[in-house]
DNA sequence: CTCTGTGCAAAGCGTTTGCAAACGA
DNA sequence: TCGTTTGCAAACGCTTTGCACAGAG
């Protein structure tokens, strides 16, 4: 029993060993894209169709298991889903990063010049990792 | 000669009345979906084509003259390009309104923890406003 | 054993392309 | 007039659906 069985039983899903190394997918790539997952998949699966793909990822996305990341002219990728965090992407490289940063100054003067309760945050940076310099 | 005529030309978009339009329900809207926009420009031009509309969006993309807003779970809208400014959706009612809110210190924190040279960021904010509270 | 998940093929849907006619400048 | 744009229809690509078989619990 591998150790994302429990986690996946955790929100309703069977552990079958496609959805388990989709989970691990997501896991060791922090974020993925539909068409990257499906050739981390094929390696695994031989004959994974694109359908079980998009079927698991929309129960996973459900089950708020993993989360769906809307990058600006980019296509999305998805991301196991954790604490809220911040995203910033290399224009030159496309490497995808979670950042912490705290946004509560930010969403208090949102919430006062707007009137609005604020629930939820997404926030993307862009720009040139130390790399790409 | 309108009043957005001499706007397209300067993103050496011609002036045709279908552009006129579809730059119109933008300003007057704000933001809009493909679909909403479909919709606008049918009360029109009756007989206008969906090809119309998204050749004319991606054009005006190109230019820069518009910009693709990418809401998450929602479908994309599109707005006149402006200064860099956040959004804010109520996820009762639906309205997306513009907010202007100073980034300087989350992108400088952002920078400093990683090491990226920042260009740009999307800020989207979601909960309820005013009215439907 | 039962119910759910998988893979395949077909269908669906939003978006793009090719082309002839209409139009802007 | 010349090059661009429009509207239509067909093509495209990504995503979803239906179904029979395989597999998890």
């Amino acid at each position: 029993m591998n150790n994302y069985t429990e986690i996946l039983r955790q929100h309703n899903l069977k552990a079958t060993p496609q959805r388990l190394e989709i989970t691990n997918a997501l896991y060791t790539s922090g974020h993925i894209s539909i068409e990257n997952l499906y050739d981390v998949m094929l390696k695994k699966f031989n004959s994974i169709s694109l359908a079980t793909i998009y079927k698991n990822i929309n129960l996973m996305l459900e089950a708020s298991f993993i989360q769906e990341v809307k990058i600006p002219n980019e296509k999305s990728v998805y991301e196991l889903t954790k604490e809220t965090h911040s995203h910033i992407i290399c224009d030159s490289c496309g490497e995808i990063r979670d950042i912490e940063l705290n946004l509560d100054s930010v969403i208090s003067n949102a919430a006062q010049s707007s009137n609005y309760n604020i629930k939820k945050s997404a926030l993307i940076l862009s720009g040139t990792c130390k790399n790409c310099q």
